[in-house]
DNA sequence: CGGCAGGCGGTTA
DNA sequence: TAACCGCCTGCC
């Protein structure tokens, strides 16, 4: 049913950081790994560090399908993450106490259609809830993969099976008003193909400038995206006296500051904010 | 009850 | 082009 993959010798890898940064929604910290499904695997990822460092350590996933090369890719095992925190924190030496933070980060390259779909479920709405209605997506429209650690899985749906939904099949799905952009963004899909730049993307009806970063970043792996939200906001008016609405200035300052590896600050800002966030409302 | 949560489209000035 | 506004839903 499952097998195993075991690959020793990793740097700069937390699963929390990874899982938990707000780049997917379907994976969850169930009893001591992570589960989830990517491209139709269902797969649970364990982590021994190393007793001298947490974020230094192997790899254990044991998984219902994909290779080593497969999960290599997925989680972006290939790409120096030292290095990049180390440009990053070169241009911009405040940004070190993000990377230090949330130091395990990594991009995961996640399928186009399912993280297109996916951020457009999340505008407007909260991670738990974003979740939620993924989940329920993929209950009703994903193939279903059996049942895997303890429980019922199943795939996200493919552009062919979601661009047949109707709006009001979705809309009972409590996707609310995003109903009507999912079916006509799976029927695009479904007609043009992968939409390979930002704005053939921007172009998707329901998809604004925000979302159409997030969908480059994770979607497409454009590590120069930088999507700017309500957490970046914040953050860019904290850390760099950005006024809030400034939408434009903060991106022009990524462009200069981060220029290709943006999305990677992006990632690192955005995760230390949200901890730092979570830890003041804890010493209340 | 209003406000908000990883916004967007549409309307208005 | 900038500023509002409404919006499905759920949770304070």
């Amino acid at each position: 049913m499952t097998h195993t993959i075991t690959i020793e010798g990793i740097h700069d890898f937390v699963p929390d950081h990874i899982f938990e940064c707000g780049q997917c929604f379907r994976w969850n910290l169930e009893d001591d790994c992570y589960v989830g499904v990517a491209n139709g695997y269902v797969a649970a990822i364990r982590w021994n560090p190393n007793p001298d460092c947490a974020c230094q350590g192997t790899l254990v996933i044991e998984t219902t399908g994909g290779d080593e090369a497969f999960w290599r890719h997925y989680l972006d095992l290939d790409t120096d993450y030292g290095k990049i925190k180390g440009a990053i924190i070169a241009k911009e030496p405040e940004i070190e106490k993000a990377c230090d933070c949330g130091t395990g980060i990594r991009i995961l390259n996640q399928d186009m259609f399912e993280t297109l779909i996916s951020f457009v479920v999340s505008q407007n709405n909260n991670i738990p809830r974003i979740k939620k209605c993924i989940e329920s997506i993929c209950e009703h429209y994903g193939e279903s993969l059996g049942n895997v650690f303890g429980r019922q899985r199943f795939a996200f749906p493919t552009p062919e099976v979601l661009a047949q939904t109707s709006v009001c099949e979705l809309a009972d799905l409590k996707l609310g008003y995003r109903s009507e952009y999912i079916v006509a963004s799976a029927k695009k899909f479904l007609e043009e193909g992968v939409p390979k730049t930002y704005d053939e993307v921007l172009a998707y009806h329901g998809i604004g400038p925000k979302v159409a970063n997030c969908i480059m970043l994770f979607g497409l792996h454009k590590v120069d995206a930088f999507p700017i939200d309500t957490w970046v906001k914040h953050i860019m008016n904290d850390m760099y006296g950005f006024d809030e609405k400034d939408v434009k200035g903060m991106a022009a300052f990524a462009e200069e500051k981060w220029g290709s590896y943006a999305g990677y600050a992006q990632q690192y800002l955005f995760d230390y904010y949200r901890n730092a966030k979570f830890t003041q409302s804890l010493d209340k």
